[in-house]
RNA sequence: GGAGUCGGCCAGGCAGUCGCUGUUCGCGUUUGGCGCGAACGGAGGAAAGUCCGGGCUCCGCAGGGCAAGGCGCCAGGUAAUUCCUGGGAGGCGCGAGCCUACGGAAAGUGCCACAGAAAAGAUACCGCCCGGGGGGCCUUCGGUCCCCAAGGUAAGGGUGAAAUGGUGCGGUAAGAGCGCACCGCGCUUCCGGCAACGGAAGUGGCAGGGCAAACCCCGCCCGGAGCAAGACCAAAUAGGGGAGCAUCGGGUUUUCCCGAACGUGCGGCCCGCACGGCUCCCGGGUAGGUCGCUCGAGGCGCGCGGCGACGCGCGCCCCAGAUGAAUGACUGUCCACGACAGAACCCGGCUUAUCGGCCGACUCAUAUU
RNA sequence: GCGGCGGUAGUUCAAUGGUAGAACAUCAGCCUUCCAAGCUGAUUACGCGGGUUCGAUUCCCGCUCGCCGCU
């Protein structure tokens, strides 16, 4: 398999294609204005380990921003791993991510956890909020409708 | 092989798929930029703590001194150091080796709790001793015991972390460096060494405790801040300066000048006070962006000098530059089954964390040959 | 990333290198018919490891934890 199986043949120019596997900066929050539009009216879903929130964008695709704090995990090489771990998870599940702004914290128990634990525990997260913003997203819809 | 000391090195490897980032090249493009493709590069020995020393940048500054802070055996290395190397001294270890803030206590001040007589100009508590006075007893030239005041004495007791050189012999009323021998200490001379210091000889007769990580004295070093330094580009909004235009009337050929009116706020109203529209330009400057940003006291190899730290010469190499911050995930395979841990301007040190393994030099004990 | 400050009872703070103290809190007793107040007594601490010193909460060094400033 000499080549990669890209989908993506009419839609060269980028890796926005919700169906490639890049993940190139349009795709992350990177100005405080993109956090604050999430912080303000989010979806939460949270366990030991992390607390991820969501918002429906307005862009037609999802992005991720990382807000693992120095106070929640001390060690850099940690806090670093967390992020691999987030992005690479939202990477490889983004086309089932909708159009959706999410940001993920670090708690406490992350700074121990074993890394499957903390993928298992990213996969979850993106399963219910992605669910909990349909649903949303519809009833107000109709009852606009 | 066992126990141990010192020095150096490695920090999972290989293959595949999907991703991130820099440079170069090619192609496309709305040509600053963005996208796609390819090649190559992409965390550490500590990147850490920020404890020292520099480079670099800005600010301050004629020159010098004081203060504050740091350092402290000697010599050397270095851009520089509180670092490193070599040496000396003291201490620990059977040894290989290891450790040491290691100047000055007769420049001055201060402190040394409790205990003890006394904690620093020995002002003698218990003792010991000569003579004197008083008293008792006896075998009455005298001896012995008790008491008294004065004196001599640092050998002994006891206290303490520490008590005014140590041990021995002599000496003495008892004692004492009072004298002698050895050891320690000080001074002088000579010898070795660049020096710290060491050795030898002579001499003094003890010079007077500890603490300077107590104040201090002596010698040396030292301007302040830090890449969030600093330089440049610069939207929107508010505000500063300037020019022009704009409502009505009059003067006037025009430029221009004079007067009036209007809106908003304070107010019940009047007077009064304050603010005032549009366009362009200027400078300061926020968000944001660019530079600083990686070729350097650089690495590797060889040769030479030096005990060594290191230096000199020649050749070769280019080896992260991110900016919410890049090395991961999955699969296969091998093995010692993978620790501590992530660059943020850059170097040289120190300190701390650390799975396991390799190499070299050396020491000790035992056994065998 | 860079710079600075601090750690003492359960809490808030003291303390020349020589037995760590005060207030509040807790517990027990007295007082009161009971409670509160008051009185008496008790419990509980120098962040950790080295060094200097006869002796360290204090002086020095290294860790650790917490806080603040620069954006």
């Amino acid at each position: 398999m000499p080549a990669a199986p890209r989908a993506a043949r009419d839609f060269p120019s980028s890796g926005l294609d919700p169906a490639s596997f890049g993940f190139p900066r349009d795709l992350r929050l990177l100005e405080p204005a993109e956090f604050r539009f999430v912080f303000e009216q989010p979806e939460r879903s949270q366990d030991a380990y992390l607390t991820v929130l969501a918002r429906v964008n307005a862009k037609g695709y999802a992005r991720l921003g990382l807000a693992i704090s120095k106070k929640s995990v001390r060690k850099a090489a940690r806090r670093n791993l967390l992020k691999r771990l987030a992005r690479e998870s939202f990477r490889l599940c983004r086309r089932d991510l909708g159009r959706l702004d999410f940001v993920v914290m670090a708690r406490p128990a992350a700074r121990d956890a074993d890394r499957s634990l903390i993928s298992k525990s990213l996969e979850r997260h993106w399963k219910i909020l992605v669910q909990r913003c349909d649903s949303r997203w519809c009833n107000s819809s109709s009852s606009i409708d």
